[in-house]
DNA sequence: CCCCTCAGGTTGTATATACAGCCTAGTGCA
DNA sequence: TGCACTAGGCTGTATATACAACCTGAGGGG
């Protein structure tokens, strides 16, 4: 094996999710606590202490000052739907992506990306509609709306060399998003913008991204339904439930 | 104010967020090193690495040994798409969730499913076909196919009780899970169990569930496209990007 | 000119120690 | 019985120290 002897810490934790695993230790039981196991094991106590505060954050224990240690209810059946760059996206999947870019514009905010970016109906956003390729088939079509004071220089940008994902992310480079998933019956523009079937659905994750605490652009990013799927595959940062899954695991 | 004194480590990192915020940190920028910190700040070398270790891990910056820490590229604008038990959901929003099961026995995989568990084509699983309602209007479709062996009782249950994804956590509470979302097109079965419109499209998540390294469960998840929503509100234990934007932040 | 080596800075881990804050259980007093 | 208090265990944080592993860049030898 290359085994280059994983640190102590990492041990003790597969050691705890071993037995949470094996069905040795259940829910809300109690688990070794830090001197427990600093006796058992001879680490010191600011090892098991990484170790269970490890633990704690990635959802397996429960843990309560001046009492213990404890099994959680159940891990969160997580999640994971990432999306972000799409050019990012097409690139990890060693394709190539070009955009389109069909609208570039100022122009009043309809009711629905008024109402997400918190502004009056009828104010001006810049408004993005892009159509993403990869490998010459089209993935994905863009509409985007931009707050003007968060990006006053949006009409000048070159969309087709950066996304407009990935030049907000540099004018602001610590955002949050929310997104929403719902599945409709797309308009002629975006059928036909995807080549799309007569009747396929299609899949429109609505993105809206916070800067400085409040809403700075809002998103509906277009997908056929049946062509294109998003993975549960990839591992965010931070996510490492994944990740154990992946890398084989028992051991 | 009720400030009982943040730790320094908490301290170190909105100071080190609060430069990247402001710009004076940007992107690939260096960030200062362990020992910069512990000469600027006072404060122990150890405590500074916790600082920038769970930065790294909160995804604002990288770390590379024997060169240093840099901010990241952007902050994986992230993510949340939580889905697990549509009970928990249903209830979460104060409403009233009731289940149909039509379905409740053994059958032969079809592919599909037998690919999904890794199983051949043909070998016995158990087969679960439910109707979730919230409020009485039918909200989720749920076709789950089980490993026989993984849960031997699965006949014997009650799945208007007890909903077969709590029913699988209790069994195994250490569930990865695999989700992948598409748009479709509902077959006459889905459409009138969902009291669906004629040409409405239909939003599918495919939930792959993982324990003992290999997949158990796997079910079709099938929802009213337009009627429901996956909000990326809620935050996910873990996530503190969401937790930040939600609390108000600027200090 | 290229390659090797080595010094120094940086992260990663591990330990021993210390104190604060929280909670529980049990003691003792009324 | 019921209440107040306390001792002890537990987590949370902080520090000082140590060594290993890694990378870069400078310098020297071929």
């Amino acid at each position: 094996m290359s085994e280059p002897a994983k640190p102590r810490y990492r041990q003790l934790k597969e050691l705890i999710i071993g037995q949470i695993s094996a069905g040795e230790l259940r829910p809300r039981d109690r688990v070794p606590s830090e001197n427990e196991l600093v006796n058992a094991t001879g680490v010191s106590r600011m090892t098991a202490n990484r170790a269970l505060r490890e633990l704690k954050r990635e959802g397996y224990v429960e843990r309560v000052a001046g009492v213990g240690t404890f099994v959680s209810d159940f891990k969160a059946v997580s999640h994971v739907l990432e999306v972000r760059n799409i050019a990012d996206e097409i690139e990890r999947r060693g394709h190539n992506h070009t955009a389109i870019v069909l609208v570039q514009e100022k122009s009043a905010s309809a009711p629905g990306p008024a109402g997400a970016l918190r502004v009056d109906e009828g104010t001006e956003v810049f408004h993005l509609v892009l159509i993403h390729h990869e490998n010459a088939l089209p993935i994905q079509v863009e509409h985007r709306f931009v707050l003007m004071e968060f990006a006053p220089d949006c009409l000048e940008q070159d969309f087709t060399a950066v996304t407009p994902s990935a030049y907000l992310s540099a004018i602001s480079p610590l955002q949050e998003a929310e997104h929403v998933v719902r599945a409709v019956m797309p308009d002629d523009e975006i059928k036909s913008s995807l080549e799309m079937e007569n009747h396929e659905p299609c899949l429109v994750i609505s993105r809206r991204t916070w800067a400085h605490g409040r809403p700075v652009s809002f998103a509906r990013l277009y997908h056929p339904g049946s062509r294109y799927e998003l993975s549960g595959h990839y591992v965010p940062p931070g996510t490492e439930a994944f990740s154990r899954a992946a890398e084989g695991s028992d051991e």
